[in-house]
This record gives C-alpha cells, sequence and structure tokens, in this order.
DNA sequence: CGGGATCCTTACTGATACTG
DNA sequence: CAGTATCAGTAAGGATCCCG
C-alpha cells in the first residue's frame, strides 16, 4: 500500500472505490452466502440455507439474484429428480476469496478478543 | 490458508467467524466511516460526514456509537471554540486495515471490470 | 461544531402458503 | 427441490429543527 505524498490532498478515490465493493456485498446476508459458496467451491440451495443460519429462502432467493445479476455467482440448473440448482462463483466472485478469508480471521480475532 | 482434510466435515466454524464480523460490521455505512477515519487517522465529524457521501448526521451519529461500543474507534472532545470531535482507530479497530484495503482493490477492480 | 429529538417514508424481512 | 406470492411487522434512513 505504498501511497505517495497524494494523501496529503484526500483519499476520496479509496473512499469511493470501498463504496463501490460495498453497494453490490452489503445487506445482511450477501457476504455469508458469497462465503458459503466460496468454501464447498460448488453449493445447492438448500444448502446454503442451512449454511446461512437464520436466512429465509425468500431472501435467499432474492439475494442470489442480485450476486448473478452482479456477475458473482453461476446458476446452474441440474437435471435432477427431483431438479436442484447448483451455485458457483465465477471468476470475477473468486477474487472475494482474499476478503472472505480476512472477514473469518478477524471473526475468530474478535471473538477471542471478546469472549476472552 | 491451508485448509485441513476437515473440509469434507463442512466449514461451520469459518461461517460462524464470517458472521460475526459481519454482525459488526454490517450496515450500509460502518466500513465506510471505518474506512474515513483509518485512511486519515483522525477525523472529526464533519469531516466524516463529507467523506461518506450521502450519510446524514442523524446516521453517522448513531453509527459511531455503536463502533465505540465495539472497542473499534476512540472519541476524544477536543478542547477547541467551538467544540470539535476526533475520532480514530483503536489498536483494534486497526486490525480491520487489510480488509479495508482489500475492499478498496477490490472495489477499484470491480469498477473497471463493469465500465470496462 | 457535534450531536439529540421528532416525524415520517421506505426498505428489509419473516411467516406462511403455493407451484412446477 | 427451488423457488414465487402475499401479507404484515420492524427497522433503517432522511429531513428538519433544536440545543450547548
Amino acid at each position: 500500500m505504498s501511497i505517495p505524498e497524494a494523501c496529503l490532498i484526500g483519499h476520496k478515490k479509496e473512499m469511493r472505490a470501498v463504496q463501490d465493493s460495498m453497494d453490490i456485498l452489503s445487506g445482511k446476508w450477501k457476504i455469508a452466502i458469497i462465503s458459503s459458496i466460496c468454501y464447498y467451491n460448488k453449493r445447492r440451495f438448500s444448502d446454503i440455507l442451512k449454511d446461512v443460519e437464520g436466512i429465509s429462502n425468500r431472501m435467499l432467493s432474492k439475494e442470489l439474484k442480485e450476486l448473478e445479476i452482479n456477475k458473482l455467482i453461476n446458476r446452474t440448473v441440474l437435471d435432477t429428480q427431483p431438479i436442484s440448482v447448483q451455485y458457483e462463483l465465477t471468476e470475477h466472485g473468486l477474487t472475494l476469496k482474499t476478503i472472505i478469508n480476512n472477514l473469518t480471521e478477524w471473526g475468530i480475532a474478535h471473538r477471542k478478543k471478546i469472549i476472552g
């Protein structure tokens, strides 16, 4: 992150970038959903429903749709009986892996800090 | 991230860790607020209000309070006329720097991808 | 300047039931 | 199984005014 002297002027660009990320990732569930898919590589609707504690199918459906629109995940209908749908991260979605890992580590560290 | 064969069992622990992080960081503004303070080291209320586009003073006030409760930031009242209040990251809050940087980079990359 | 209080609108969300 | 539809409650957020 070697940041030049432009620091003196401001960080509008960085702030904008963070906002851009959050526009897509914010919301109560998105990160958790992406994590689920990321950790398992491929994941079905009902599996994600179990991974993400507390989410309703209505919300999951909606969030998955948004993630698909933003090209972070791919949706594949499998020809099973009954039907099943598989989600996986796109190449672009995979670039979030670092962030997921950071959040996982930070969550663990934070929990230790709180509990003791 | 060398993950052992425990993969086969599941990733409940990691999922939980991510959720723990998000419980504290989610919300439309928190990450942006932390970024502002992080990038400038010390930042006053009115400055953050300008950095975080679109936030209202009511929301900023509320979010800052929550971040303070979670020990991510410190609040210092400066003895100026009129009064001013400075916020800075705690040691614990500083551990979020990696995540902020990742989000910044990802935001820039994502924008390039979308615009072309 | 840094908020708090009030009011009001919209977005988010869960529960439940239903369909291909 | 993987959603969709409807209903209704809660919470998030904005605008405005006020105060030390």
